[in-house]
RNA sequence: GGGCGCGUAGCUCAGCUGGCGAGAGCGCUGCCCUUACAAGGCAGAGGCCCCUGGUUCGAGUCCAGGCGCGCCCA
């Protein structure tokens, strides 16, 4: 569908709302965002971290999605095989714990709908909700493939974690097993070790006496964070070389409260200078009690029922106790039977849930596990070997730090909702069936009365095959074949081990290759006070909200400008104006240099002329462009997209809009019919032409409009247009110094003109004397342009001086002068002329300085030597002049 | 306890591999509704680049230590 635009059309101002979501929809007819496995062109390849599918969309999806929209938008122009890979995630804690809310606000549980009931009312929450971040996502212009959406629960996502499960297990690397787990009381499952925030907490430090078995009068004190756990003690340790209580081992102690005898054991995990050297060890509290049982085989005592509130194994008088209350209860009596010796204050680091913030408690209980080591092994090889690579690069250090300490990986949740473990057992035999599809029977002794495992997997155990259960693993498909392995991952760093490790270790273990060999981690969206943005603080923006007051190029631009590598990125959550408005602002800025241009730009535009036929403006702004189209090139390379923002942001405002299109306008207005109007057209829509395909992938929307409008063009949508490769003979070093220097001898004028109030309809007489030969030229070249712009009546060369006149001296020593008769004020030119002198001096004196360093002179490259030789000179000259000229205004 | 990051204009930050007369946006000052744009134009003010040492011909940039602020892991 080819497609025009009358420039007419444009509206005065920039109004996104009118274009987007139409543009949005004719790119997804039109399958621009479609890859193909069969498709033309080196596959480029990023998976988007499936957002939980009932969440909505945040800040943090926006910075995130438009860095990916970014990259995947640039390398599609660069003619690669762009796939982009949407999709949502179950989110299995999380998303029950928003039905079971809703649940709770209906008086009602789960246990009171039953497993098959409750999963179906999560389902309809699913279908209701599910989808509407990923719409949200297109809102923001995301460029994914959304015909290849993906949801963990999915069919093919589903039988991909039951066939690494399984594989897993046959290689021993699933196993089940009682070991201390960290468990949420109030979300009632385990969780991973990641899965768990600590947090530094002022509590006390509980010194406790346990009498003496045998000589109830003697007593040993122990130390606690946790006084109420001792109802769960087993034993008292001591650290086997600590000389104050050698003697103790092998004694026992008689547990105060639950009255049982345990005994003093000797451990080397024992830190002799913490508390008194005596430990209490609660083997199934604790993770390192349950170390030291395990090495002594003590007795595990679980005091606490799954939601933490005390369990039969103790005193009647405690039972059914919440765990703070018990400990209040606990020191209350053990202080009233002068058990507590004292209370010190102690800061200790306290664990929580990642979902509900609820205190963890360490308890033992049967799960499953992954054995990480083994998968860790090549995770680490290819960081170290370079094969992987983080931006910003420190991550790397915390990835390598993470896999070589990593611990295994407690994967089964005693939750509902997710994908069921693929375990049954059989209840007449006895035996363990682990199996990819739902068996019929026992494989053992053939009965058929099985049951299933009652718990699911935890939900990253279905996000770490992302990269290739998305792509029809385990069937040997094309996509597999053609988009595996990928390229690029964007994510935030707090999921760094949760997933983006995970998934490297699942990539080499199940696709024996890399799922991407590029990281890069944002930064974390803060609002203007520095805090995250979150929804329990309420400081959140909504992307959509943003969308709809100054569209989504905006929100893009602003985000990219933002994002310095590595760097957290603030925005005003209670000043929308004030955060976007540079996106806006800067949208609006090309909209109306579109307003200028194209009207110029209706009827047949002749392809680019020879360089002899160009303009000295013309061949400026292309050797800039050329130059603009090399850094940003490079910075996308580098993942510097702010820079890039940046780059282009300057290109286009201050170089495109600021001179080029000013010094063009005579030529464009010019109605006689000369052959300078057609170059100025040609000149100007390959400038506009590449500008806005440099622009696109940050602002896509703006940069389609405009460019649907622009004659000669070689595609049906920017989309799809070809990347812009710097054209070797656009280089032109001359024109650049000639403009530039002409730039400064007009603003030297206005300079002086605002200095003494010029009126802006008032012209003026300029007398410019000594310029060089760059000078002489652009002001030829670009005569008439350049008087109008520095408001210039009449221009001459190296005449005589007034008497009364303004002076500036530029850098190239060409001397600026402005016959003001009536408005110079004297003093005030001396001064303005001293000041400049002054600085001028300061400059001298330290070049002067650097020259006479030998050792500058003789180690430092020639050509900084010599750069500095020539800088001193001009400065020199500089300086002269303007000394001259203000001795001569003295003499007055 | 271990590891990492940050400290540059009033504010938010760029400044990557050392050569800077230190930049941007906002804010500020003055002038201008000049027919693409007041969401704008022109001109300008504003900086012990946290401190102390070191490496170097040369340090905002590299190294060490200190101070202050964050984050991650145990």
């Amino acid at each position: 569908m080819s497609r025009g635009k009358k420039p007419t059309e444009l509206a005065p101002r920039f109004q996104p709302r009118a274009f987007e979501a139409g543009t949005y929809e004719r790119w997804w007819k039109a399958g621009y965002f479609g890859a193909d496995p069969r498709g033309d062109g080196a596959a480029y390849v990023i998976v988007m971290p499936p957002p939980n599918v009932t969440a909505e969309l945040h800040m943090g999806h926006g910075l995130n999605n438009t860095v990916q929209d970014v990259l995947i938008r640039w390398r599609r122009m660069q003619g690669r095989n762009a796939l982009w890979v949407p999709g949502t995630d179950h989110a299995g804690i999380a998303t029950q714990n928003v039905v079971e809310r809703r649940l709770a606000a209906e008086g009602q549980t789960r246990w009171d709908l039953g497993r098959e009931a409750f999963v179906e009312r999560v389902w309809d929450w699913v279908h209701e909700t599910g989808g509407t971040i990923l719409d949200q996502l297109k809102a923001i212009g995301s460029s994914a493939d959304w015909d290849r959406t993906c949801f963990t629960l999915d069919p093919g996502p589903s039988r991909a974690v039951r066939e690494v499960f399984v594989r897993l297990y046959e290689k021993g690397l699933v196993y089940r097993g009682e070991y201390i787990v960290n468990w949420c009381p109030r979300c009632a499952t385990a969780l991973a070790n990641e899965e768990v925030e600590h947090e530094e907490t002022e509590g006390a430090l509980y010194y406790q006496r346990y009498p003496l078995a045998g000589e109830e009068s003697r007593y040993i004190v122990v130390a606690t964070t946790r006084p109420e756990t001792m109802l769960g003690d087993t034993a008292v340790a001591v650290h086997p070389d600590d000389p104050r209580h050698k003697d103790m081992i092998g004694k026992s102690v008689i547990l105060p409260l639950a009255e049982r005898e345990i005994p003093i054991i000797a451990d080397e995990f024992v830190d002799p200078e913490f508390g008194t050297g005596f430990v209490k060890v609660t083997p199934a509290h604790d993770p390192n009690d349950f170390e030291i049982g395990r090495r002594h085989d003590l007795e595990l005592v679980d005091i606490f029922e799954p939601d933490a509130t005390l369990s039969d194994a103790v005193p009647a008088r405690f039972r059914g106790l919440d765990r703070f209350t018990a400990r209040e209860a606990v020191v209350k009596e053990l202080g009233e039977k002068d058990l507590l010796e004292k209370t010190e204050p102690h800061v200790h680091s306290v664990g929580h849930c990642y979902r509900c913030d609820t205190v963890v408690e360490p308890r033992v209980s049967e799960q499953w596990f992954v054995r990480m080591k083994p998968l860790a092994e090549p995770a680490l090889a290819a960081y170290r070997d370079g094969t992987i690579r983080f931006t910003p690069e420190h991550w790397g250090g915390v990835y390598e730090h993470w896999l070589e300490n990593v611990r295994d990986w407690c994967i089964s949740r005693q939750l509902w909702w997710g994908h069921r473990i693929p375990v049954w057992y059989c209840r007449a035999c006895d035996a363990t069936l682990v199996r990819p599809e739902d068996p019929d029977a026992c494989g053992e002794c053939g009965a058929d009365e099985l049951e299933q495992d009652p718990d699911v997997l935890d939900t990253w155990f279905s996000s770490w095959l992302w990269p290739f259960s998305t792509l029809g693993w385990p069937e040997e498909t094309p996509d597999l074949k053609a988009f595996y392995p990928g390229h690029t991952l964007v994510t935030a760093p707090e999921i760094l081990f949760f997933w983006v490790a995970r998934m490297i270790m699942a990539g080499y273990e199940f696709m024996g290759a890399e799922p991407f060999r590029h990281v890069y981690l944002t930064g974390t969206v803060r609002d203007h006070t520095g805090r995250r943005m979150s929804k329990s603080l309420g400081n959140g923006i909504d992307p959509l909200e943003v969308v709809e007051l100054f569209g989504a190029d905006a929100l893009r631009f602003t985000l990219t400008n933002k994002m310095g590598i590595g760097a957290d990125l603030l925005l005003n959550n209670e000043d929308l104006e004030e955060s976007f408005h540079v996106g806006r602002n800067f949208g609006n800025k090309i909209w109306n240099a579109a307003r200028l241009a194209l009207p110029h730009l209706e009827g047949p535009v002749d392809p680019l002329p020879e360089r002899g036929s160009l303009d000295l403006a013309d061949r400026w702004i292309l050797s800039r462009l050329n130059r603009t189209c090399r850094e940003v090139t490079d910075d996308l390379e580098r993942f510097r997209l702010h820079e890039a923002a940046a780059e282009l942001y300057r290109f286009f405002w201050s170089e495109l809009c600021d001179w080029y299109l000013e010094l063009i306008k005579p030529r464009l207005y010019d109605e006689s019919g000369g052959a300078g109007r057609d170059v100025a057209r040609a000149v100007l829509r390959e400038v506009l032409d590449r500008s806005l395909r440099l622009l696109h992938p940050i602002m896509p929307f703006i940069t389609e409009e405009l460019w649907l409008r622009l004659p000669n063009r070689d595609a049906d949508s920017i989309m799809i247009a070809p990347w812009p490769a710097p054209e070797a003979d656009w280089d032109d070093a001359e024109a650049e110094d000639q403009v530039g220097t002409l730039q400064d001898a007009l603003t030297a004028v206005r300079n002086i003109r605002s200095e003494y109030n010029v009126a802006h309809g008032r012209a003026i007489d300029v007398m410019v004397r000594g310029a060089d030969d760059a000078l002489r030229r652009a002001f030829e070249a670009e005569g008439v342009a350049a008087l109008k712009l520095a408001g210039i009546d009449g221009l001459s060369f190296d005449g005589e001086l007034q008497g009364v006149e303004a002076t500036a001296v530029l850098a190239s020593g060409a001397e600026i002068h402005v016959p003001l008769e009536g408005l110079i004020d004297l003093e005030r030119e001396r001064d303005r002329l001293e000041k400049q002198a002054s600085e001028l001096r300061d400059l001298v004196i330290r070049s002067e300085k650097r020259l006479a360093n030998k050792d500058f002179v003789d180690k430092a490259p020639d050509h900084v030597v010599d750069q500095a030789r020539e800088k001193l000179s001009g400065l020199k000259e500089q300086l002269e002049k303007i000394e001259q000229k203000r001795a001569g205004l003295e003499a007055r």
